[in-house]
Formats: structure tokens, C-alpha cells, sequence
DNA sequence: TGGGTAATGTGAAATGAGTAACAATAATAT
DNA sequence: ATATTATTGTTACTCATTTCACATTACCCA
């Protein structure tokens, strides 16, 4: 079965345009319908359905119900997944206190930061001396965790992620880590991401310029 | 040229690991180096490098202060940028505070937001009206912006910004925004950066049990 | 000076992702 | 009942990207 990421990506994001639909009081949608949402060619979707075993009736399109009920089993959406956050500053806060999570499935059950200051058991999402990761995340049997320090710290934080348990990682800081082979590791370069929009911006602008002085 | 998303992406990568490397007082690089410092391989290296034309010496690999002349000639890394920020939140606020963006010559020169309870023209990185967005904006020349507002309004604003002569932006809100054909519209979903992490783990777990039902 | 070697540079092959085309078929109209 | 039509499901194609393989070449050392 092809599961490629960005396939698994577009499966959310079907899901989450269905949901939308549902939720305009929509029944039905054709392949077309769910291709404007996310920005697909109708082909796509057909063809990511096909590939996952999703079908839907010839005339007619597809029932919403039955699409999110096939979808929410095939990505896990059945149980709450629990996981944590290493890395308390700013883009750890941001995504603790990100309500968006929970909609899909996905709760922050806790911090963990070296900074003791940082330490509050009482918040509805207790930040945690990182010296009580290991035990936590094995009590709890968390397997997802979200690496959220200063890239110098990522390496190691990440080795001990993985002595506790956790089986996969997204991972905010700009450097490449090692891993096990089995290991699911998802690096978001947020620098990267924008100095890629700034490339282009430049590009298309020498481009413009380049036109101008041709003519 | 070939200039995907991906192999802007990679050069940019590369840049940042020729700096390390010449600040662990590296002078020269061979394209297996590169390759493990950023994920890829020698062969992806090299083909990259002949494509944008960086030329290296027959055995003796690059030089690696000439590469990072050559990159951040290719990369407009010669004159600071700068952009804004729309959406003085959680996301907002931790692109504003990051340093790391200054070392790669971007620089937030003001965020904009509807709460007028967050106007603070005197900080460092003054927080404005949205309503000053436009004068701004022409007025600074900002050619690059960031939309960090909730779904609901980013379709909003990112017309807003493009009316402004903004030619680039990249997107955190989780929706799919409609722009000119020659817009640069980056879109950063981390939501799903999320699920799909949470999703592997959940096959990889899957897949273990089958295999030891099957045995 | 010349042979051996360690790297690059690149065309060709392999892989992968996305698009197009259309035959199959179920709903609807006549 | 039959024809028509709309839409799926899938195969074949196209295009892009990555990897492979090796001829080329500069350097080093005897
Ligand atoms: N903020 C951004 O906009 C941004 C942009 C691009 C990349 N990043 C990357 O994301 C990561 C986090 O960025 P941030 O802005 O939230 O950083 P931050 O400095 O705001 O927060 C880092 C947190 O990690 C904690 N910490 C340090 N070492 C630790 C350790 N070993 N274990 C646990 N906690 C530890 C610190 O106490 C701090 O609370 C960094 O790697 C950064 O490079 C951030
Ligand atoms: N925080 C996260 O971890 C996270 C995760 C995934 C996606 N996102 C997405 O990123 C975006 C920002 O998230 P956040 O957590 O920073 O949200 P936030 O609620 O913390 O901040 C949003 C800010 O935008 C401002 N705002 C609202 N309407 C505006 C408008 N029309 N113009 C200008 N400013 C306006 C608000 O006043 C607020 O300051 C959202 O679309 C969210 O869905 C965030």
C-alpha cells in the first residue's frame, strides 16, 4: 500500500474538508468537490481512494458519513492520542495552548523543560522538570512527542525521548538528528519554510526586471 | 534552471551547513559531508551543485567559503529582507522573538493585529493596527509576510496584504487560501505535520502486532 | 615525470508522483 | 424498458526527482 507522507497528508486533509461539508449540511461529494477544497485534481482523489480502499458509487460520488467514518478508522482517529511536548518556550506554549488539537484527536497531556522556573504541576497541562520525562512517558505509555529546544539541546533530548518509549517525533529544531531506522522522525524548518517564500519573492521579482530591460 | 521548492529547500540547507562546518574551522567539504549533514545523498549533492552551477576540484571537494559566496549570491543572502507579521499570537509572537531568523539576514520589521489591546508602537518590533497594514507596508517596500491569524480570517488579510504589494507569504492557518497565479503562497499546516507523525507511529504499532499474531 | 587515486560532474536508468483518459456502471429521464 | 448521462475506478502516460555508474580530472607521491 502506498503511504507516502504526503498521501497520509491529503488523507487529513480530506477529512477535514469532509467534516467542513458535513458540517454545511452536505450528504454527498463528488471527487471534484473535495479536490477544491484541499487544492487536488479530481484524479488525486479518486486515485487516493482507490489506493486505500475508499469507494464511493458510480453517479452519485461518495457518502459523506461513510468517507469519515472509513477515514477516522484508517487514520486512528477512533482513540484520543495522547502525547507530549519538550521544550516550553515559544513554540512549545504555542502549541500547548493550540485548541486546534484537540479537535483532531490531539492532546498535550505535558510539558517538559530544563528551565525549573518553568515547572507548574498545577496547570491543566503541567510543565515537568525534564528529569521526570522517562518515567511519565512510560507510565503513560506516550508514544508521540514534540521536540521544541534549542537545536543544540535536540540530539540529546531526543535520545531520551526515545529511551522512554516515544516512537515518533516532530521536530522544530533546525538540525538534522539520528534516529533509529524504525523511528518516525518529522522535522518542520520554520526558517527554511520562510527564507523558500523569500527566495521566490526575489526570483519573480529579477524575473519582472529581466522582462522589462528583453523588451 | 530547475528550481523546485524541494532543491531551493536543500540549498538552503547546505548553507547552513557550511556554516557550521566553517565554524568548526572546516575549510574545505567533499559532497558525502554535506550529504549526512543534511540528509541527502552524495549523488543528490553534487547534482544540485552542477545544476546551479557551484563547481567544486576534482578530488579536493569544495572550498567551502567560496560555496557560501556562491549560495548567498544565488539566495539573495546579500541584502537583509524584511518582512511582517500578520496575527500577533501564539505563533505570531514566537516568529518575532526567534533569533535565529536575523542569522539568515530576515527580518520582522513590524506584526499587525485587529486587537487594538496589543498595539505597541514603541517594542522593537512595533505591533500596529491592522488598519496601518497597507500604508506600511507600500511605504517600507515589504515584499514578504506572514499570516498567523485564525483560519477564519486569513483569506481576508492575505487580500489585504496582496493589495498591499505583498508578493510572498507564508501561511499557518490551516485552510486553503485563493491568490494570483504568480503569488508565492507557502502554507505551513501543522496540524497535520502532527497526524501524520501520530499516524505512522500508529501503523508502525500495527504493523508489530501483525507480525507477532503471525508467527 | 608518470602512475595511482580520490574525488567531481553528468548522462542514463530507475523510481515516484501526479495527470489524463476512458471503460464500467448506477442513477435518472423518456 | 431503454437510452442517456454523470461519475467512479483504474490503467496508461507524463513529468519530475533521485540514484546509479563511470568517464574525467586534478592532486599526490614515488
Ligand atoms: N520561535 C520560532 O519562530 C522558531 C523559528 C524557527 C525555528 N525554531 C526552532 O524551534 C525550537 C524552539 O524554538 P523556541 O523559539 O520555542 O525556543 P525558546 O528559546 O523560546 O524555547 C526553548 C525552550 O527549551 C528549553 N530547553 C532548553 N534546553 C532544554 C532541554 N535540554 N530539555 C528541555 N527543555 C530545554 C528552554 O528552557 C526553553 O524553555 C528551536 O530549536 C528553534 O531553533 C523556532
Ligand atoms: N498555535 C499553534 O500551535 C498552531 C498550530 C496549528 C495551526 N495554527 C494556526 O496558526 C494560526 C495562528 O495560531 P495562533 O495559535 O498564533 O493563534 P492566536 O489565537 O494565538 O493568535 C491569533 C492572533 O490573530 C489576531 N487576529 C485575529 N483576526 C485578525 C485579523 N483579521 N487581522 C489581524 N490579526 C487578527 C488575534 O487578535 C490574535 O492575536 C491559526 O490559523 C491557527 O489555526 C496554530
Amino acid at each position: 500500500m502506498k503511504t507516502s507522507k504526503q498521501s497520509i497528508a491529503r488523507l487529513h486533509s480530506y477529512r477535514e474538508a469532509l467534516y467542513r461539508l458535513k458540517y454545511l449540511g452536505f450528504v454527498k461529494v463528488f471527487s471534484d468537490n473535495l479536490a477544491d477544497a484541499i487544492g487536488a485534481t479530481a484524479s488525486q482523489v479518486r486515485k487516493d481512494f482507490s489506493i486505500f480502499g475508499l469507494i464511493g458509487n458510480k453517479k452519485g460520488g461518495y457518502v459523506i458519513d461513510e468517507l469519515i467514518n472509513k477515514l477516522d478508522e484508517l487514520l486512528g482517529k477512533n482513540q484520543p492520542q495522547h502525547i507530549i511536548v519538550v521544550g516550553s518556550g515559544n513554540i512549545g506554549k504555542a502549541l500547548m495552548s493550540y485548541k486546534g488539537f484537540g479537535k483532531v484527536g490531539i492532546h498535550v497531556v505535558a510539558a517538559f523543560d530544563t528551565d525549573e522556573a518553568k515547572t507548574n504541576r498545577a496547570a491543566e497541562i503541567p510543565i515537568l522538570p525534564l528529569g521526570e520525562l522517562k518515567e511519565f512517558a512510560k507510565q503513560r505509555h506516550i508514544k508521540v512527542g514534540v521536540i521544541a529546544v534549542p537545536d543544540t539541546a535536540a540530539q540529546q533530548v531526543l535520545e531520551m525521548m526515545i529511551s522512554a518509549g516515544i516512537k515518533g517525533v516532530l521536530n522544530f529544531a533546525p538540525i538534522r538528528l539520528n534516529c533509529p531506522e524504525h523511528f518516525v522522525l518529522n522535522n518542520v524548518n520554520l526558517g527554511i519554510e520562510l527564507e523558500t517564500v523569500v527566495y521566490f519573492v526575489n526570483a519573480l521579482n529579477r524575473q519582472a526586471h529581466d522582462e522589462k530591460s528583453k523588451s
